[in-house]
DNA sequence: GTACTTGCAAAATATTTGCGTTTAT
DNA sequence: ATAAACGCAAATATTTTGCAAGTAC
């Protein structure tokens, strides 16, 4: 695991730090869609001394680098996720929690970007659903 | 259009104010996506003694009413869009400007969601297309 | 008359920046 | 050796809140 977050700094031509490696070795199993603060409290218990701004702009360096996603929710929070295959995000309006849904007819709908993208050059896409997730409808 | 405003305000049951008036006036007719701070200084040209408090409660009692959507961008405002008729936007990474386009394929989207919706219960949704627009293209 | 709304100022949140020091290559 | 990254603290940006005064119905 070790060799492989090195590896794959190197691979991404990223300047390799105690702080990066340990930041992407976190973010890169965490498929719950973390906040940076709460990167930052989790990268925190492992290596004290580290600041939120270092947290920060490792965080924008990966976006920018296409290892995460960036994500918006009407929180007003940043989210973070490592799974960059376009997918479709599940947002509960009352928990605030955040679920991962495949595409279905992905073609068809990826056709339908290509069609826009002849005048717009399109990097990503974003689907989000907003409603009450199961668990919030219990009560 | 002073009484559609009046009797728009009485159909939601939202009582009727000065600043309530103006600021649907304007945001009815704003089909550019603005931010919550544009709305309040166009607001503002009108009523200077208006308060940015006043618009941001006004535009979340409208966004709770379904008057309004309240779309989530990168670059960490609000903006407000009276189209509240699913559709698609555009958020250019350069310029920052946001360009609607209609849903193709609505029926088999919808559908899609529907089959999620036997779980969840979906209010809305959102899809955005992150890239680089027309006219940022050329430089 | 009463509950709701407003304006103001302060507070809360999230993120970014400047800068002197440290570190990776 | 040098450019990049770090930690810290201050600054910035956006949104929210508490409260006294004013207003809609």
């Amino acid at each position: 695991m070790e060799k492989n977050i090195i590896n794959f700094l190197k691979e991404n031509k990223i300047k390799i730090t105690p702080q990066r490696r340990l930041i992407l070795e976190l973010v890169l199993n965490d498929r719950t869609h973390p906040s940076a603060e709460e990167i930052y409290l989790k990268v925190k218990e492992k290596m004290p001394e580290i600041s939120i701004a270092t947290v920060y702009q490792t965080l924008e360096l990966l976006e920018k680098k296409g290892i995460l996603l960036k994500l918006d929710f009407p929180d007003g929070k940043s989210h973070y996720d490592p799974y960059t295959i376009p997918h479709l995000h599940f947002y509960c309006t009352n928990c605030k929690n955040i679920i991962d849904f495949e595409i279905e007819d992905k073609e068809i709908f990826e056709k339908f970007i290509k069609k826009i993208d002849k005048n717009f050059e399109i990097k990503k896409y974003a689907i989000i659903l907003y409603g009450i997730c199961k668990n919030c409808k219990k009560f």
